[in-house]
DNA sequence: TAGATTGTTAATCGATTAACAATC
DNA sequence: TAGATTGTTAATCGATTAACAATC
């Protein structure tokens, strides 16, 4: 499995395949051409075979692809064969509705700890984790194995927070908050603006009319 | 003000431009050259010129721009000098996330409406919005002026509720199901899907070494 | 005027698409 | 063998970067 320069594009569509696979598995189809992913998730059947491309060769010529073969395959690539632990900055309002959707739990994200700074909720809980003081963080991101921060605090305190989960050994963090992170070279850093959701359809909608 | 097309990538930048200058103005700085934009938000400054130049000429040459003025242009160039109505379909644990999360409001955005399928819930309050039974969303879009529809139901009723969130009248929609949609050309369509963020980390996590 | 920085054109880079030989 | 579909190469498209004339 060579990885040169995986276009991220790439790797965001992987990820979009393999929960289509899923829901083909579902409905129990065995067999399924690149055509047919393709117009299954709104792509070129050319785009789903270069994607593949990068990894190896996973289908048969003249016949396509084994739904649950390449479903496993890309669950592999995707690291998603195994759990991930998860630490969560910040309980407020972003915080809590991040732990609240559950929707990553069946990918492989467990949520192993959350920290806060407010006195007033730390201590009580939310989704069975107890919301903790920072001072713990390094202690707890070590003993519970955690890779992964997820950063829900406000901008002003990011970039500090940010300093300390580096320094507890986290190897990625998910930056919610609306400022531009420095990390050292080897933590992989991704930052999620949800509001530029919002405000790319305000923008269309402002001007296609 | 021609717009031929506009890079998406342009857009969501223009979105990350408008709120460093935010923070500027509170900081209380006057001008900003392209080169400091750039080196706030973490591009180059040829980018931050170019992105600016699909809609005019907002900087003095020599001097760079003034900072009140260029927020001023990116507000209104992102729709955002008026407020959006939005409805939220399904008030699940993701819906309910999204409507609890308010940092939407300072930008533009007013949650209008709520509805779910959910007998138990309907008839309940989410930060001051009543759940409602699906039957009155034409009602509430026309009455309410809504443009934005919002899709937080399951995948398997998702194409449904789009379909009726379109015989309401709505412009534009923000998916977060994971499903493919189909709209009319006209309706503006935005699919986010939370889960790909966390994929994305575990791919390099997992492939980084 | 000299220095700085914009707006814009041209060059580069990278990703998507089209086409087709390989092969089941 | 004929038909289908992959894997891959080459062509196209679009976005980013570099460079610089315009100009404050």
């Amino acid at each position: 499995m060579k990885v040169y320069k995986i276009p991220e594009a790439t790797v965001m569509r992987l990820s979009i395949y393999s929960r289509y696979l899923r829901q083909l598995m579902d409905e129990e189809k065995e067999t399924i051409s690149s055509g047919e992913i393709a117009i299954g998730v709104g792509v070129s059947s050319a785009q789903v075979r270069k994607d593949l491309a990068y990894f190896g060769e996973f289908g048969t010529r003249g016949v396509g692809y084994k739904v649950e073969e390449l479903y496993g395959y890309l669950m592999k690539i995707l690291g998603l064969d195994h759990r991930w632990n998860i630490i969560i900055i910040g309980a407020g309002k972003l915080g809590s509705a991040f732990a609240l959707y559950q929707g990553f739990m069946d990918r492989g994200f467990t949520i192993s700890a959350i920290m806060d700074v407010d006195e007033k909720i730390i201590g009580t809980e939310l989704e069975g984790v107890k919301i903790e003081a920072m001072d713990v963080l390094e202690e707890r991101v070590k003993a519970r194995n955690i890779t992964l921060g997820v950063i829900t605090v406000p901008a002003f305190a990011a970039q500090e927070v940010t300093d300390q989960l580096v320094a507890s050994g986290v190897k990625a963090i998910l930056n919610f908050s609306p400022r531009v992170l420095k990390v050292p070279n080897e933590v992989i850093l991704r930052n999620v603006d949800l509001s530029v959701n919002l405000e790319v359809l305000s923008f269309y909608l402002a001007f296609n009319r």
